[in-house]
DNA sequence: TTGAAAGCGCTAACAT
DNA sequence: ATGTTAGCGCTTTCAA
C-alpha cells in the first residue's frame, strides 16, 4: 500500500481553515494570526504533510531543474562543482541536472538548443568552444550564468576565475625555481575566442615577458579535453620531437597526472630534471608521486556566486536583465613537491 | 520576451483535432487514423511543440526524479555511476538526483526517511552501514534497487558485483606474484552486516585459505570511507606498527592512490618490494606511478541492470513486488605495473 | 476513431 | 485576517 498522500486540502480541513491560509503560512506570507498559524503548523505536523514540489513548480510554470552544461565529467573538477551547486540549489527548492557537451561545437550547440534548454528554469554553462556571440545567437530564453572563460560585455552573467593571473602565477613560480624552457600542456594560441586555455596561455606569456625569457612556440602543445590521457600524450609528443624542456605548466590537474606519468616513463625526475605545476587544486594532487604543485581557484566561493546570480534571475523571472554581472574570483598558488620554488608573497 | 509556450491545446487547434488525439499520437497509443496522426505530427513540427514533462509528471502523481543515494562523491566511482544512470534515466523521461549519505548510519537513515524519499519516484541506494532488515524497517514506499553489498532474501531488487570473487582474484594475483604477507587496506571483520568491505575481505581470506597461507590479522586495517587520504593513513599506521608486508590489496582504487603515495614516502619500491592491487578500475589508475593493477567490476552493465529493474517497477507502479531480483555481475583482473603476476586464465 | 469533462496540488487575483 | 475562484498542461474516464 502506497502511503497516504497528504495534500494541502487535508491540512486545511484538519486546521479548520482554507487552503489559501495553509499556503500562506507555509510560504511565510503575512496575514495570518498567530493563533491560526499555530493551528496550521500543528495540523501539518500531525498529518506529516509535505508540499508537493512538482505541483508547485507546475503551477509556477517551472520545472525546478537547473541545467549544468559542462564539457565532461572525467576528472574531479566538474563533479565537485556539480555537487556544490546541487547542494546550494536544493536549499532553494531546485535541483541540478548535469549535461555533458563533450567539449565539441556540436555538443555545445545541441546543449543550448531551444528544445534542450526549455526544460530548465535556468542554466549554468561552461562553454569551451563557443564564444559569447554564439551563445547569444542561440536565443536561450532562460536565465544563464556563464562559466570559466573571459567574455567582455556579453548579455549574460559571468563568473570566472582569473585565469590570466593564475597562468602567470604558475609560470612565474616555475621560472623562480630555475626553469627556462617551460612546456605548456594544453596551451592554445590566442585566436579570437577567449577560453580557459587561451587565458592561461596568456598568463604564461605574460610571465615570460616580465622575466625577459623568450617563449619557444614549439613547447606550446595542445591537449584536447585536458584529461589525464591527453596530458600523457602531450608530453610524449614533445619528447618525440626531441625538444628540450625543464618545466611544464599543465592547464589542469587531471592532465598533470598524465604528465607526471609520462615523465616517469621517460626517466625524467620531478622536480630535479623537470618541474611541473598544474591548475585546479584537485584533492588527488596531494597524493601523486611527487605531490603536485598547483593553482587553487577557490571553487567554493565560485559556486555560491554562481547559484546566487542564477536563482536571483530565476526567482525574479528576469532572464536577461539589462545589467549583466561579471564576477572574477582570484587564484592562489599551492606549492608542493613537483616544483622547486617557494610560495610567492 | 520569454518564448511563446506551445501547449497541447495549441497543437490540437492547429491540427483541427482535440487535445486527447494529440496526446494519443504523442504517446503512441492506438486509435488515430494515419491521416490524423500525420496532421498532428505536422502541427507539432510546425509549432515546435514539446511536451511539458512537469505537467505530465504532476498529472501522474510523480516527480520524475530518481534518487541515487551514495556514500560520497570524493572518488570517481560514484560520479561515473551517476553519469551512466542519469543517461539511462533521461532516455526514459526521468532524471537522477544524487544524495550523499556521508557513509554514516545517521546519514543513511536520514536519506531513506519517509520525508526525503517521498520526493522520488524510485531510489537506487548504496548502503554501507545499514543492512536489509534496517532498510526494510524504514518503510520506503517507492521502488528501491539496492546496490553494492550482499543481502540474501530481502524484499528489494539487488544488484551487486561479485565482491567475494573479486577479492579472491586480487589476493590470488598477489600470491602468485610471490607475496606472502599481504596487507588489506580497508578490510573489515565479518560481523553480521555484509558490506563491500566485508565481502572483499572474505575473498581475501578465501584466497589465503586456498593457497594455504595464514592471515596475519594485524595486516587487516580499516580505511574509513576508502578515500585517497584514508589509504595513505592506513599504510602509515602499518608502517608505524613495524609490521612487515610485501603486498597490499586496497579495497578501492581511490584509496590505492594514497597507498602508492605512502609507499613512496616510506621508500618502498612497487612492485619490487611491495605489490599493490586496487579495486574498481578507475581510469586514473593507468596513469599512476606505477600504473595500478586492479579489479574491473564492469560498471556499465551494472548501470543498465539497475535502471531496468528500477524503472520497470516505477512504470508499473509495483514498488514491492513479490519476487525480488538478485543480479550479480562478475569481476575481472586487470594487470598493470603495480604487481608482478601475470593475467590469470 | 475521436472528443468532452474532470481533476491532479498548488497559488495569483480578487473578494469578503 | 481569511476565503473563493480559476486555472497551470496533461491524461483518465466516459461518451459519441
Amino acid at each position: 500500500m502506497m502511503g497516504v498522500v497528504v495534500t494541502m486540502s487535508d491540512v486545511a480541513r484538519e486546521a479548520g481553515v482554507s487552503k489559501m491560509t495553509v499556503s500562506n503560512v507555509i510560504n511565510g506570507r503575512p496575514g495570518a494570526s498567530t493563533d491560526t498559524r499555530a493551528r496550521v503548523l500543528a495540523a501539518i505536523e500531525h498529518l506529516g504533510y509535505r508540499v508537493n514540489a512538482t505541483a508547485r513548480h507546475f503551477r509556477a510554470g517551472r520545472s525546478g531543474a537547473i541545467g549544468l552544461l559542462v564539457p565532461h565529467l572525467d576528472g574531479p573538477y566538474y563533479a565537485h562543482l556539480a555537487a556544490r551547486l546541487d547542494t546550494l540549489a536544493k536549499a532553494r527548492g531546485y535541483h541540478v541536472i548535469i549535461e555533458r557537451t563533450g567539449a565539441s561545437r556540436e555538443g555545445e550547440l545541441a546543449a543550448i538548443s531551444a528544445g534542450r534548454v526549455q526544460q530548465y528554469d535556468g542554466i549554468v554553462f561552461s562553454p569551451v568552444q563557443l564564444d559569447t556571440a554564439e551563445v547569444s545567437a542561440a536565443g536561450i530564453e532562460v536565465p544563464v550564468v556563464l562559466l570559466g572563460e573571459r567574455d567582455l560585455a556579453g548579455p549574460f552573467d559571468h563568473v570566472m576565475m582569473d585565469n590570466v593571473a593564475g597562468g602567470d602565477l604558475a609560470t612565474m613560480h616555475l621560472i623562480q625555481g630555475g626553469a627556462r624552457r617551460i612546456a605548456l600542456v594544453g596551451g592554445r594560441q590566442d585566436v579570437g575566442v577567449d577560453s580557459m586555455a587561451t587565458l592561461r596561455t596568456r598568463g604564461y606569456r605574460q610571465a615570460h615577458a616580465k622575466a625577459g625569457i623568450p617563449v619557444d612556440e614549439r613547447l606550446i602543445v595542445d591537449a584536447d579535453s585536458f584529461t589525464t590521457a591527453d596530458g600523457y600524450d602531450a608530453v610524449m609528443r614533445i619528447a618525440r620531437d626531441q625538444l628540450p624542456f625543464d618545466g611544464v605548466f599543465v592547464l589542469t590537474d587531471a592532465a598533470a597526472m598524465g604528465v607526471l606519468r609520462a615523465l616517469a616513463d621517460l626517466g625524467r625526475r620531478v622536480p630535479q630534471d623537470v618541474q611541473v605545476v598544474g591548475f585546479d587544486n584537485d584533492v588527488e594532487g596531494q597524493y601523486l608521486v611527487p605531490r603536485l604543485s598547483t593553482i587553487d581557484p577557490d571553487n567554493d566561493s565560485m559556486a555560491s556566486r554562481i547559484m546566487d546570480l542564477l536563482l536571483h534571475r530565476v526567482d525574479s523571472r528576469a532572464p536577461l536583465a539589462a545589467h549583466a554581472v561579471e564576477v572574477v574570483t582570484s587564484a592562489r598558488l599551492v606549492v608542493r613537491e613537483s616544483t622547486r620554488g617557494r610560495v610567492l608573497a
